[in-house]
DNA sequence: AGAAAGCCTCGGCCGC
DNA sequence: TGCGGCCGAGGCTTTC
């Protein structure tokens, strides 16, 4: 699904909508399953004037002269402003549009349409999201941020893949993107996160930063240096060398066996 | 057929 | 033995 750097650019699609009002709303039962009922959604919208679009991770935010507006992409979700723009971004699910792929939207008192395109239906729709829950915003995560990311007070932790995931520690990055950052740094995505020492921390937070910008850069989280060895079989397309695969932190990982100790 | 870029829940295990 | 927190497994959902 979408990871930080596609909920960024749906944020900047976001943005031109700030100042519309929104006329009405709706959501299905699946988009609003976090809401008491998806009249819910439709309630809380209505007349809401939108001040900005903002996002902590790959929650998208929309401000507004009442409560924050949420949307959550799942794995296959897409934000669009009236026509299918957007879609040949999307890297995983079907590159193509359908009405009944639309599960919640805003309709705008100058009469666009902003919309949740979302084929497996794991997308999310909130009103007044928690954001107490969500670690700091990847994109703009200081040294002492990162530190406290690598930081374990009891034990070894979990395997540093798994810390990345996680969203209450730092939002935004997801699982290709973590991938590519441990790739880069050449650290073993099962090293326990405590056992890391001073020269990977440094590496790994070069490699954070570094995948963040260039990726960004390319266009999207799917275009790391490590894609190309992203299947079984696969080799390093650094050096060579085998690439491992294993579950991590509740994703499928990557990594080569010859650079990533 | 099986795996997929997310997230939520549940249950086992560990430590106090 | 009891409890809370941590962490991994599994489920959700549909598509290609």
């Amino acid at each position: 699904m979408p990871e930080i750097l596609e909920v960024e650019s749906y944020r900047r699609l976001a943005e031109r909508v700030v100042g519309a009002t929104i006329a009405h709303g709706w959501a299905d039962a699946y988009a609003a399953k976090k809401l008491s009922a998806p009249s819910a959604w439709s309630r809380a919208v209505k007349g809401l004037t939108i001040h900005a679009a903002s996002r902590r991770g790959k929650l998208l935010l929309l401000e507004t002269d009442g409560p924050t507006l949420g949307l959550r992409f799942g794995m296959t979700g897409v934000l669009l402003l009236d026509a299918s723009a957007g879609l040949e971004g999307l890297f995983y699910g079907p590159h193509r549009f359908k009405e009944e792929w639309l599960r919640a939207g805003v309709a705008l008192d100058d009469g666009r349409r902003l919309l949740v395109h979302d084929p497996r239906r794991l997308a999310r729709v909130e009103v007044a999201p928690a954001l107490d829950q969500l670690g700091p915003d990847a994109l703009t995560l200081t040294k002492a941020q990162f530190n406290d990311v690598v930081t374990i007070t009891r034990g070894d932790g979990p395997a540093i893949k798994a810390r990345l995931l996680d969203q209450s520690v730092v939002a935004g990055v997801g699982n290709l993107l973590g991938d590519e950052m441990l790739f880069r740094a050449g650290i073993d995505p099962r090293t326990p996160t405590g056992r890391l020492d001073q020269v990977q921390r440094q590496q790994l937070y070069r490699a954070f930063n570094q995948t963040l910008r260039t990726l960004q850069r390319r266009g999207g989280s799917h275009l790391g240096d490590h894609m190309d060895g992203r299947f079984p079989g696969g080799h390093c397309p650094r050096d060579g060398g085998a690439m491992l695969s294993e579950t991590i932190g509740g994703r499928t990982t990557y990594w080569c066996s010859q650079h990533q100790h």
